[in-house]
DNA sequence: CCAAAAGTGTTGTTTATACACCCATGT
DNA sequence: ACATGGGTGTATAAACAACACTTTTGG
C-alpha cells in the first residue's frame, strides 16, 4: 500500500486440475525446469499479474497448461505459511478445476515444459507444499460429492448414468448401487434424455442423457 | 520471486468477528482515520507480517483488536479484485472469528482507533469490498449451524441448552422446536452436564452443560 | 397461586438403504 | 444362444418434523 510501504510477499495461483483417465482420477503435474526442486514436480501455476482478478488469472493459468476454457474453477483455499518456499515469501492462492476427460487431448500442446497426468494415487513426491494443496482439494471433491453435482463437470456433453456412475465410485473408490444411485440423479432434475443411444459392443445401448445447463453446479440437501 | 522480478501486489488479512450481544448476531468495525474510505466502517485487519503464517496474522490482529485468543478462527475466501482498493493492487485474505459473548469485554482496550459492533441487520456502509466479505461469511456461518458445531463457540465455558438454541435461533433468525433441538444436541455427544444448576429469576433452575473438548468444532451427519 | 422458563416422548412423514431380475444388443 | 452391460421397483430402516403438557422455582 502506498503510504506506509509495506514489504510485500510475492503471490501466486496454483491449480490442481482434476479429470478421470483410464478409469481413475487424474491430477497434471508440471516438471519444474529450474531451482528449487529443479526436476520434481508441481502443480502448475504463476505469478498473479497485477491487473488480473484471481480467477480470470488462474483461468488463463489453466488455458495455458491444457488449452481448455469454460471449466469448473473454485477457489480452494490460499497457502502462506514463510517456509513453503525457500526462495522468500511466496503466498499462493491455490485452486482446483474439473476437466471433462474428452477434453484433455488439446493439451500440452501450449506449453514448452513436461507436463503429465498422474493417477491420483501415483503421484510422484512433489515441489513445495503441493503434496498438501492436493490432499486438500481431494478432500474438497470428495466432500462435494455428497451435497453438490460438481462431479458432474466431469461428463462429456452427452452421457450414459453409467458414465456418471463409474465416475463417483472413481472417485470415491468403492461402488455404489445401481438403483439408487439413477433414483438420486434423476430426482435432482438437473441431466435430460437426449433422443440419442450409445451402443457399445454386444449389449444393450444405453440412454444418453445431457445436462440441462451445463456449467451450472448445484448444492443439494 | 526472486530470479525474475514481478510486480507484487500488497497482502492484508481482514476479519470478520461475530459475537451474539443483545439477543442479536453483532459484528466488530473500525472506523477508518485515513483515506481511502476514511470516516467510513470497516473490517478489522491488517498487512500480511513477512515472517508470520496468514492464521497466525490474524489471531495477531484479533488479539490486537478485541484482547481475545483462543478463539474459533477460520479462513474465509481470497478477495483479489484489482479495483477493490484504489489505492492499487491489495489482496486480501478473508478469515471468519467467532468469540463468546462473555469475552468481548476486554475489547478495545488496546487500540486507539474506534471499534464498534454492529448488529449483524444494522451495519453501515463499509469501505472497499468489505460488504462482499461480510456477506460471505455470514452466509458460511450460517451453512456450518446444518452439519457442524461452530456455533458451539459462541458459548461461554458453563451454558443452558436454552442459551445454546438461542444462538441458533438468532444466527438463523427463526424459532426452533425445542425437543427436536435438544435431541440432537445429546446426539451429537459433544457436551456433558455439570453438577450446576443456574436460576435465573422466578423459574425452574436449568442445567449447566460445558463442552468435552472446548475448542473442537465437528463435522456432523 | 401465578408467571416463567425448564424439561420430557410419541407419532407420522420423509429419506436412505438393501436387494434381483428381465431387456436389448452384437457376436 | 449367450455374454454383456442397461434398465427397473419394493420393502425395511433410519432420520427428521410436528406437537403439548408437567416441573421447578421466585415473587
Amino acid at each position: 500500500m502506498p503510504e506506509t510501504e509495506y514489504p510485500k510477499p510475492s503471490v501466486t495461483t496454483d491449480i490442481v486440475i482434476f479429470t478421470i483417465r483410464d478409469e481413475q482420477l487424474q491430477v497434471l503435474l508440471i516438471e519444474r525446469g529450474m531451482p528449487p526442486f529443479e526436476g520434481d514436480w508441481a502443480l502448475p501455476g504463476g505469478f498473479v499479474d497485477l491487473s488480473e482478478d484471481l480467477t480470470t488469472g488462474a483461468l488463463r493459468e489453466l488455458e495455458e497448461e491444457t488449452g481448455v476454457r469454460d471449466v469448473y474453477l473454485e477457489q480452494l483455499y490460499t497457502f502462506g505459511n514463510p517456509d513453503r518456499d525457500p526462495r522468500g515469501r511466496v503466498i499462493t492462492v491455490a485452486f482446483f478445476a474439473l476437466i471433462p476427460s474428452e477434453r484433455i487431448e488439446l493439451k500440452a500442446s501450449t506449453d514448452a515444459r513436461d507436463a503429465r497426468w498422474f493417477a491420483i494415487d501415483n503421484v510422484p513426491a512433489l515441489a513445495f507444499d503441493h503434496r498438501a494443496i492436493l490432499d486438500k482439494a481431494r478432500a474438497r471433491l470428495v466432500a462435494k460429492l455428497n451435497y453438490s453435482t460438481v462431479a458432474f463437470q466431469l461428463l462429456p456433453e452427452r452421457f450414459t448414468l453409467s458414465d456418471l456412475q463409474k465416475i463417483y465410485e472413481t472417485i470415491r473408490g468403492e461402488p455404489m448401487d445401481k438403483r439408487n444411485f439413477r433414483k438420486w440423479v434423476q430426482s435432482l432434475n438437473v441431466v435430460e434424455e437426449t433422443a440419442e443411444r450409445r451402443s457399445a459392443g454386444r449389449q444393450r445401448p444405453a440412454m444418453l442423457y445431457r445436462m440441462k445447463n451445463p456449467g451450472e453446479v448445484v448444492i443439494v440437501r
